[in-house]
Formats: structure tokens, sequence, C-alpha cells
DNA sequence: TGCCAGGCCCTCTTTAGGGCCTT
């Protein structure tokens, strides 16, 4: 059975909030999770092939200038398809990333047998004294050291590890829960609040 | 931030509405 500490955390840099409106991805970072272990990470950036606002150049800090230089998305999406390959998958509020991962890969015509796991929909469970469950909130609440650019792809999905590695650890310390699995991070991210620790105590 | 999304989740709910999250 899948571990839950061996993954592939993702994160996507977009024009907009949706690709049925034509929006593409224009950054892409990811780390690859090992026994809880950074071992790889992946980033680049693509050209959608027109110019995104200037809001997403402010947002981001990613200019159009930076995008005329960079491949097109076909390139980097199958150089990343091959990264991640059939891994399970993480990101912040997966239903996001994973609608641009379904997209782009339609678009080279490639599929992945990897599931997606919410690192929101978790922390919403595990750590339900947090002011929110924005990612940047959940760093600090983590106290996770930050050094790096908010809403640029690798570093976010770098936070994103590290609250996760929070998560499984905070189960593990709480619940005497060791080898937890990836169905069960899927599982818990779908329970109520009210049957977290019932769930957990399960295990 | 917007002529624009969508899934989750709570509640003053389920014949619905609105906030949270992501860019």
């Amino acid at each position: 059975m899948a571990s839950a500490d061996s993954l592939v955390v993702l994160d996507f840099e977009t024009s907009g909030m949706s690709p049925d409106y034509g929006d593409r991805a224009i950054e892409i970072g990811a780390v690859r999770l090992e026994k809880g272990v950074v071992v790889d990470e992946f980033q680049a950036l693509m050209n959608p092939g027109f110019r995104v606002s200037g809001f997403i150049e402010n947002f981001t800090g990613i200019s159009n200038q930076m995008l005329a230089k960079a491949p097109p998305c076909e390139q980097v999406m199958l150089q990343f398809a091959d990264f991640f390959g059939d891994s399970n998958l993480l990101a912040h509020n997966a239903s996001f990333d994973q609608r641009f991962l379904d997209s782009e890969m339609k678009l080279i015509k490639r599929a992945y047998k990897g599931e997606f796991c919410c690192s929101m929909l978790v922390g919403r469970r595990v750590f339900q004294d947090a002011p929110n469950h924005k990612l940047g909130t959940l760093v600090n609440y983590v106290d996770l050291p930050v050094d790096g650019q908010f809403h640029r792809a690798l570093y976010d999905a770098q936070m994103t590890s590290g609250i996760w590695l929070a998560m499984l650890e905070k189960i593990r310390a709480d619940y005497a829960c060791h080898d937890i699995s990836f169905a069960t991070m899927k599982k818990l991210s779908r329970v109520s609040k009210k049957q977290v620790a019932g769930f957990l105590a399960s295990m």
C-alpha cells in the first residue's frame, strides 16, 4: 500500500482561475518525497502563448518578459509528466491544481495513474484551531522556516510538503499511528471534523 | 482582480446561500 510520505507535491502558477475559460499553466513546481525526505525537485516556467494580466504579473512576480523566454507549455508538461510518472500527488486546494494538470495533460495527450490528495482538506481536519487554512497561514502555524517567495510554484510546493510532513508527524504523535497510508489520508480528507479523532484512533 | 470557476463545508440546510481556498 502506498505510503503517505512518498509522493509528488506540486503547485501550478496559472494565468487565471479556470482552464475551461482558456487559462493556462505558466509555471510548475514540484518536490518528490520519499519516506518523508525531499529527494528531487522540478521547476519550470512555461509560455502559454498569450500575455498574462498585470494582476498575475504582480501576484506571482512572473512577468510577460520572463514567459516570452520560456519554452511552450507542451514542452514543459511532457518533461513534468516524465517527472511525476504514476506517483500519487498532493497539492494545497488540490481541486485547483488537478483541473490544470488534467487540462494540460489532455493537450499533450498523456494520462496519469496517480491519485490526488489535498493538504487543505486534511489541514482543516488536523489543524482545526488554525486561524484559517491558507497555505501561508499554515506555514506560520506549523512554524516552517520562511525564506522564499510565496506564489512561486516550487516554493509553494516546498511549503506544502512541509505542512504535509507536519500533519503526518502530528497524527503519529497524537494517535500513535505509524505507517500512515496515502489512502488513509485521502479518507481523512473526507471525514467530518467531528469524526476526525475517532477515525484516526481506529487506524 | 474580474463580464468569467468549482469543490468543499457550514448553517439561519437539504425546495439554499454564502464563505473558504486556489491563480
